[in-house]
DNA sequence: TCGATCAAGTTGTAGGACAACTATTGACTT
DNA sequence: AAGTCAATAGTTGTCCTACAACTTGATCGA
């Protein structure tokens, strides 16, 4: 095998102490370039000795990465064969059970994000909140309401607690302002999950401004976002109006 | 360390064959463990080494199903530390991203699934269905409206649409009467990926029966069924009536 | 009491080897 | 000439061993 070194590879963990295992950089920089269309649907990926080739890093990190791909509905692995792109439609993109702030995924599917605030402020927990942040009722939370947008058209309205706990004071000015997890990520936490249940909704109580739906028709993802030791962080009510998000779930066995 | 071996662990692929590879056999059994709860939430499971010694395999075949358990959120493995059972509430169950058949998913959360026909025939693909199933407008498909249910209680409509391609005029009848994915199985035919669009719905053009919601408010799942080799085999809009089904959704990074 | 250090345990990565499977080629038979 | 079968190279699946990187709790010392 020649060593034909790939022209543009970014190197694994150059820059800024590299985040994540050495799988999950090489999952990340595969996911890219199959999502830049680099192989076509339906083709054959290189192999993982020619990949472990290209990224120097053992086949078994090829394989965690090729694996993890294969989870998430991008990949294809026959045994004998090769690795091939999952050929859908053209839409696939991002799909809902990968966790990303709604700002970025709107980002990625081409719009301008925005958003703008109607109520942040710090409250005690209601009996709901309490349940689901694990905490006691009346404790501190900072809750907001906000409006999110897309082109400057309304696509959701979100309805959020976050949990205080240790919170220092002034990042919670922060959150009033940008992305919410910008905010955690200044603070050093990283919710790596979130659960999710669906509800269709038909209210007139949900929108407000001139935004506002007329049909009153939402799809709510009501979520609950955790820290890698199962602590919850936020509880969100995200109304999102019907038909200006496409939702996507990738099912596999 | 002592050979310890736990009393009633299935042996892997005794009967049968054992299907799919040695990975997946102890991913099942993982996951079976898991789910009744052998091990509490948030709480460490053996260590790699430790499971290697139980199913008396490699710990690189471990590492796999481990890490895929890990994918489908159901583990949290961390790295010097170990593997944990997430701990969400104790809702969980399965998720909409595992690809399983409304049947099964009603039975395993404790109801007793059941349908009605209402329409069963063969006619030529409207334009959205050919254009879905990638086949030409007219070829022939299997149409079928249904309603699903659960505990003699209605919770969704669906409206299905399989490409015929060269399957057995004679099986067309099987798809008629129980399970749709087990008549596919039998021909051989295993659907292993779905692509699904999320939607909110108020109509009352939905439903039929006395079981009909007065709301008309429904969750859309408007899914497209793969074959391994990406070719589409069933097209089918689901309408689950608003509050007697749930779902959930886990997101991971 | 508090902090640093150490040691044991666990997951992550490496490298080599072989088994199991797939797809193609080419020879052979009919 | 066409079809069947066997050999073969290429690829993924599993095993083994070893070590690096990280976590956690215990130990020791100031």
């Amino acid at each position: 095998m020649a060593i034909a070194k790939s022209p543009a590879l970014p190197s694994l963990a150059t820059t800024k102490g590299g985040r994540g295992s050495l799988a999950t950089q090489v999952r990340d920089q595969l996911r890219t370039r199959i999502l830049t269309h680099e192989w076509n649907e339906g083709k054959k990926i290189p192999s993982e000795f020619d990949l472990a080739g290209q990224y120097h890093v053992s086949r078994v990190t090829i394989r965690t990465a090729l694996k993890a791909l294969e989870a998430q509905g991008l990949l294809d692995i026959r045994h004998g064969s090769g690795a091939y792109v999952a050929n859908f439609g053209t839409s696939i993109r991002a799909g809902l059970q990968e966790l990303r702030s709604i700002t970025d995924t709107i980002r990625e599917m081409g719009f301008e994000p925005g958003m703008t605030h109607r109520v942040v402020k710090r409250r005690g927990a209601t009996a709901d909140e309490a349940l689901r942040l694990q905490i006691a009722e009346g404790e501190p939370v900072l809750y907001m309401e906000r409006a999110i947008l897309a082109d400057d058209e309304v696509v959701a309205y979100s309805y959020d607690a976050v949990a205080i706990r240790d919170l220092p004071e002034k990042s919670i000015g922060e959150m009033g302002k940008g992305s919410v997890f910008g905010a955690f990520a200044k603070l050093g936490i990283f919710p790596v999950r979130a659960l999710a249940e669906i509800h269709a909704i038909s209210s007139m109580d949900i929108g407000w401004g001139k935004g506002r739906p007329k049909s009153g028709l939402y799809l709510l993802l009501k979520q609950l976002h955790f820290l890698r030791d199962g602590v919850p962080v936020m509880a969100s009510d995200t109304y999102f109006v019907e038909g200006r998000f496409q939702f996507i779930i990738h099912r596999t066995l």
